[in-house]
DNA sequence: GCCTTTGGATAGTGCCGCTATCTACTACGG
DNA sequence: CCGTAGTAGATAGCGGCACTATCCAAAGGC
């Protein structure tokens, strides 16, 4: 398959492709000429995840591109690979975290984690981010948002107790290329994919359950 | 308070105050000559929800002024205003909805829907965002999570339900400003917050889960 | 043979969220 | 009453990002 035909399938535009290959996010086809080269299905998948990780993930090209060499590297396995999910997926630091209330933030963030019995490496980047939502919240005195916390949490247990059973069934029913691969693809797409499912259907259950308490005053 | 104390107090620049003042996202401080104005806490708050609405929900400018619109019409009211938040936080549309799969994977939101039992209107954005992630799912062959799409469901329902009872409760106790403006407040931050604490949560319950599951083979 | 497509390279575009600068005016300590 | 610091308002600029446009020489393919 040449360039036309893989934007074709891909519905991604010539240029953009090119801009891919560029940046690295794609590799380069196995050229059959000094200006002629080949793409494979492999191509077409690889396009198809970093728009995924682009569109729906809202993932920068820097971001993807570390996304997808972890991919490629067979030396990331297991949870460790979860880190460098969950570092592209993590925007950016919002606030100041040197303040006392950050720190205050932080801590009921390391006592829910201690209650709920999480193991969890003290250097994850979600800790952080959690800490950043407390103490915004706590800013604009939401204190019943947190006040259900555990709810949160119940929630958030009972979704990544399906996420990571559906990373060990796929690894083993197998698939397209190699199973560490498809692995770490899984584990990738996954958490992108299922944080925005997770977020459509709360708003739908918000509608319903505001439809259901609050009447239909539309 | 003037502008200094406004910056000093919210943490945020005087040119970005301006900046916001131009664009609409805050309302004139009340003028005390000619080049003199004096804003009140209502100016604080607002500049706090407009870090969350930009930091926390990664809002764009843009669309914080339709929100913060929402937030100071009075004619807004009851669950129509969870509209106005959902499409706010809602990204621009992904990809191609015109597709035989799209239009499939609309089809299977609409029977989870119906199944559960919600009562949506059918013009949510939300109908289309969960159907643009089903659909980037089955385009990967991420069916395994799709399988258990009702687990996601089920997390989706368990926090709305909390979401929507932290509205109640809130507008109930009152605060500051008067009862109305406090609940599209709440409502708006509250989405925005729970998205984001949802998610960091989620990240650290598969960081927990995989360890527990996969072993330790960092 | 000749028009189309390709790989490769370089430069440009449009948007977005600020940031810098300027001017004229005001507040306030001394 | 002076001098310095702060302020409102207006305009212009900046840096980053995700593409997009253009050009060239070399295949491809009928």
């Amino acid at each position: 398959m040449r360039m036309g035909e893989l934007s074709r399938r891909s519905g991604v535009s010539v240029p953009t492709i090119k801009y891919y290959l560029r940046e690295g996010l794609l590799p380069a086809g196995t050229a059959t000429g000094r200006n002629q080269a080949d793409y494979g299905d492999g191509h077409l998948r690889r396009l198809r995840v970093i728009r995924v990780l682009i569109d729906v993930g809202g993932v920068s090209v820097t971001a993807a591109r570390e996304v997808l060499a972890a991919i490629d590297d067979p030396d990331v396995v297991g949870h460790h690979l979860l880190g460098v999910a969950h570092h592209a997926v993590a925007p950016a630091a919002r606030g100041r975290r040197d303040t006392e209330q950050w720190r205050a933030a932080r801590a009921e963030v390391d006592a829910v984690v201690r209650r709920r019995g999480w193991a969890i490496s003290p250097d994850a980047a979600a800790l952080d981010h959690v800490a950043d939502v407390i103490c915004a919240a706590r800013a604009l005195g939401l204190d019943e948002l947190l006040a259900g916390m555990d709810t949160y949490a119940d929630a958030a247990e009972l979704v990544a107790r399906h996420d990571i059973d559906t990373v060990v069934t796929r690894a083993q029913r197998g698939g397209p290329g190699d199973e560490q691969a498809l692995m770490v693809e899984t584990v990738i797409t996954g958490t992108v994919l299922g944080e925005s499912l997770l977020t459509g259907l709360r708003l739908l259950a918000q509608e319903a359950t505001s439809a259901r308490t609050l009447g239909d005053e539309r």
